[in-house]
DNA sequence: TCTGGGGTCCTAGGACCC
DNA sequence: TCTGGGGTCCTAGGACCC
């Protein structure tokens, strides 16, 4: 039986967790992000489809998109409630007996050997619906990335088949950009190459895309326009490299006291998450946003990794003595990194 | 831009060592 | 000093993704 990727992407996820708790909300702009609160600095992070007919879109600043859509209704981020949702999805998914390698909260690939794989991809679709209550599209690919640009084509609620044999069709003249992999830096870079299309990067000189864009991502994007990609599919569990936090703050600090007590209570909530982990951090990093957006990193490889909340925190404050705090800071963030797991 | 928060991977330069 | 060639680690930044 042939092997395929399957890409289960649910649809409008956190907008669909919403509807769900208040049935109200059905059919209305929904706009979820930061505290729920538009006058505040803060971005979307998922818009209902009805939202979306207003150019409201994921990241876009919530002051803009109540301009842009003034009737929508506004709601916090709710993170727990969405772990929650993701995690029975996620159950269903399994519950198939095939590998799942979880993307995100809404987002997952399976792998599976199948004759019919729509058939499959339906009946995972009704399982899904018939559990959560939520929708969610496929993709059906013969690797990963196929699989994963194909759910594009099937929202929503649909199922997309993107293969060898359908690739050109679909994607030749599409912009690189709507490549996975390609955000709009590199296509700028590449339109400056002459590679507009998809077609066109994949017929570039892979010297070429080297020189300009490094020795691995240059020949990579190349692979990437074939349509090449792995196709195997892991159940293994994910295990984190690194956890951070950060906060922008709704008035930029200046006071050197202020911002010390804030790094200290960043590190201490990366402490207890490292904790959570139960491994060592090896690396501290600490990041400050000046104003109006210059964002900057320092950071140190500890002595030796520790868990331990008072040395996490005396590394933060360590690191964040290498900044000179002459501007209005935005954002401060520490983040922890794991060394090479010996286990 | 009025530009979040949590991650991953790649690149490049310098330090350091043999 | 007219300063090799490599491997590896450390650090900072960039780009991308959800």
């Amino acid at each position: 039986m042939p092997a395929w990727v399957l890409h289960v992407d649910l649809d409008q996820f956190i907008a669909a967790v919403e509807v769900l708790r208040d049935p109200s909300l059905a059919g209305k702009p929904v706009v979820v992000g930061g505290r729920g609160d538009p006058t505040e600095r803060a971005v979307v992070a998922t818009a209902s489809y009805e939202a979306r007919e207003f150019g409201v879109h994921s990241g876009l600043p919530l002051r803009l998109a109540s301009r842009r859509c003034p009737a929508a209704v506004f709601l916090p981020a709710d993170p727990t409630a969405y772990d929650e949702a993701s995690a029975r999805v996620m159950a269903v998914l399994r519950s198939f007996g095939v590998p799942v390698e979880v993307l995100g909260w809404d987002e997952a690939f399976m792998g599976v050997s199948v004759d019919d794989p729509v058939g499959f991809a339906r009946s995972v679709q009704a399982a899904v619906l018939d559990r959560t209550r939520l929708a969610c599209s496929v993709g059906i690919g013969d690797n990963k990335l196929r699989a994963k640009l194909a759910t594009g084509f099937a929202k929503p609620a649909g199922v997309f088949r993107l293969t060898r044999e359908n690739w050109v069709e679909v994607m030749a003249d599409r912009p690189t950009a709507a490549l996975w992999g390609i955000g709009r830096k590199t296509a700028r870079k590449l339109a400056a190459l002459g590679c507009t299309t998809v077609a066109e990067l994949a017929r570039a000189d892979p010297d070429v895309l080297a020189a300009a864009l490094g020795p691995r991502m240059g020949p990579w994007y190349r692979e990437l326009a074939r349509g090449a990609s792995s196709a195997e599919v892991t159940g293994t569990p994910y295990v984190a490299k690194s956890r951070s936090r950060e906060t922008t703050f709704q008035s930029d600090l200046d006071d050197p006291a202020e911002i010390t007590a804030e790094v200290v209570a960043l590190a201490h909530r990366v402490a207890a998450d490292v904790a959570e982990e139960g491994r060592p951090a090896a690396r501290v990093a600490v990041k400050v946003r000046f104003a109006p957006f210059f964002t900057h990193t320092r950071s140190m490889t500890l002595p030796a990794p520790t868990a331990d909340a008072a040395l996490l925190e005396k590394a933060a404050l360590a690191v964040l003595g290498k900044f000179s705090l002459d501007r209005p800071v935005r954002l401060l963030g520490v983040r922890a990194e794991f060394g090479e797991d010996r286990t």
